[in-house]
DNA sequence: TTGATTGTTCGGTATAAACTAAACAAACGA
DNA sequence: TCGTTTGTTTAGTTTATACCGAACAATCAA
């Protein structure tokens, strides 16, 4: 008579999980599409949910995350630009909350990954000796990403323009 | 007297790598990024810099993967909009090409992905109650987004009229 | 100094993903 | 019908990554 862990077949739905933290665990889930661990997730929908910075403690306690954990995916996040992090007068430990101009911010992150990428396509157009029929093809696939991205960092200055701070 | 295995220290730089080789290693790894297969990212940099479709076994051999992983990332990189499969007369192959307007797809990829992530927001926007500095927070989060969102799409409507097929 | 608090790093484990080989299915030609 | 060619699925292996607990380092107070 073998019997299977209910925790495997599958995790008991918390009786109490408030529609935040399931906002908080969907949005982690997104996140990961990003190349971000679902922790780094949950800390950032965490910190996007909160007016005022968390401390790592609470962080970790609230997302059920390890201090170790915590204090990883924390980081990540601030590399990434997403949070930051911020010391109050007469408290030794670090907070966290997110940047204030935010989608600014990720938009940016993104046209970087872009950029690295088109930056290949860029370099192999000099160095490979290619027909001229797959050279026009990787050229206006380059001037095509070239106009978006004209467009698309003059929306995002005007973004920066409408809220400066 | 321990050994290491040179291919563990490093791979060997195979001499006859050429130019093209390097490119579409590094392409692969580039697109790892967005969440492709390295195997994926292999055969799109293959597929860019060829100027007619190729057969399963050919994508296969030149990029030294299983047949296996050639019929799943060429589904995979398919499904993404980035390749298409194409049959030829008299031919009971199935063979592959890079998408004509191919720019214009990548976009839109990522315009779908971001898609889900902001619905999850607004969806919280709506169930959720928040402060009103949070929920300002994330209304202004959207707002930013969706005036980005309009400029890039009618960006890649010009393109799409440039070019038609 | 010592003790307490806070964050980081390290070692090990579990989970997930990529990949291959081999079995399988489907479509065609003989 | 039977063998051949082509693509897919499955099972198992390898590899990479996330994660935690515990040890460690650093900082400040006493």
């Amino acid at each position: 008579m073998t019997v299977l862990k209910p925790s495997i077949a599958r995790r008991k739905p918390d009786p109490k999980a408030t529609a935040a933290d399931e906002f908080v665990e969907r949005l982690a889930v997104a996140m990961e599409a990003d190349g971000l661990p679902r922790i780094a997730g949950r800390i950032f929908a965490l910190l996007l949910l909160n007016e005022d910075a968390i401390s790592l403690d609470v962080i970790a306690e609230s997302t059920g995350a390890s201090k170790a954990s915590a204090s990883v995916n924390t980081r990540v996040l601030e590399q990434r630009g997403l949070i930051e992090r911020v010391s109050l007068q007469g408290d030794r430990r670090d907070y966290y909350r997110t940047v204030s101009n935010l989608f600014v911010r990720t938009m940016e992150q993104r046209l970087a990954k872009w950029q690295r990428f088109h930056a290949i396509v860029n370099d192999g157009l000099e160095r490979l000796d290619v027909s001229p029929v797959i050279r026009g093809r990787l050229k206006n696939f380059e001037m095509e990403y070239e106009s978006v991205r004209e467009v698309l960092t003059a929306a995002l200055e005007r973004c920066r323009v409408r809220r400066p701070r």
